[in-house]
DNA sequence: ACCTGAACACCGTTCAAGT
DNA sequence: ACCTGAACACCGTTCAAGT
């Protein structure tokens, strides 16, 4: 990956993080990186090839980010908690495949599909740590959507009101 | 309300449904209504101002079958969850306060601040109901994000499974 | 009171042209 | 290998003009 590339990811994924697919357009991609909107179309043909690319990325990483607490917390609701935590609290305050996810409607579809292997990502790690199904919809569901309510109260520790309950200290069950 | 404003308010709610606020030209709305875009700006000035209102008027709708269902069954969770279902099973899937909220660091002022008073709104009438404010954050974190992750999988059945411990049919307790 | 066409600066995308 | 400017049909918005 070059330089550039991943110049561009990082301003597309800071974009998108604000406004989703409709939020951001090649031109300020281009500013924000010192090329021309010309330009960005080299490193990536369209914007739905960008977009994929981003969620794609956010996705491995938050993947990994999972791995590595579950390894030091066997609490895997805490951990998943507390990863979505830091992104409530971030600057950006939104997950890309969040605000993606709610307008996947009207998503090219390789980016719809991305979208949604973030979600079965997701849900077959939370089932691999020990929940069940049904268990694994209903928790992923309200950290996702204490994110949402959170950045449309505009309040990040609304977040912590949400999830209260998932990340209390004492090492218990899953 | 004239005929006119009433039609646009619905196209443009349908669209917003399926890609948020840059998921809709004025010239699609006015293509959808028969008339010019030109004119679509004579009923509401900005495209602020026609989101702020479908904001607007799906809160209040919500709102009203909200304290209908609540009437005829006490089960507050049930009847948030069974409201909610609806939109989900919809051929729209999707709440539009839901979608813009997602990407409220985007918004126009007006847009923003009706989505804030939408989740408010949803908050304190769940306290009126009888919830705990940290249950209703949670809870209703659970039902958004429910909205958000079936609409992501492009599954409604996704929406029954993460809120099917809020639906049960007993009549217990709130 | 309601609608229109033309204009403005914007958008994604393409492409021939440059280094 | 990487960048550019010019062009295309699109966008929100304005406004003078029509009925």
């Amino acid at each position: 990956m070059s330089d550039m590339k991943t110049a561009i990811l990082d301003a597309a994924e800071k974009r998108i993080q604000a406004g989703g697919f409709g939020g951001f357009s090649f031109r300020e991609i281009a500013e924000d990186v010192g090329i021309k909107s010309s330009s960005v179309h080299y490193h990536f043909p369209t914007k739905e090839d960008l977009a994929a690319e981003v969620v794609r990325r956010w996705a491995d990483r938050t993947s990994g980010n999972i791995d590595r607490e579950f390894a030091k917390d066997p609490n895997a609701k805490r951990v998943w908690a507390k990863a979505l935590r830091g992104t409530a609290f971030s600057k950006a305050h939104m997950c890309p495949c969040t605000i993606l996810g709610a307008s996947s409607q009207d998503l090219p579809k390789a980016v719809a599909a991305e979208v949604k292997r973030f979600f079965k990502m997701c849900q077959d790690k939370m089932v691999a740590q020990g929940m069940s199904a049904d268990d694994a919809s209903e928790f992923l569901s309200t950290i996702i959507g204490a994110l949402v309510v959170a950045n449309a109260l505009r309040d990040s520790a609304e977040y912590d009101r949400a999830t209260a309950t998932f990340r209390v200290e004492e090492k218990t069950a899953a």
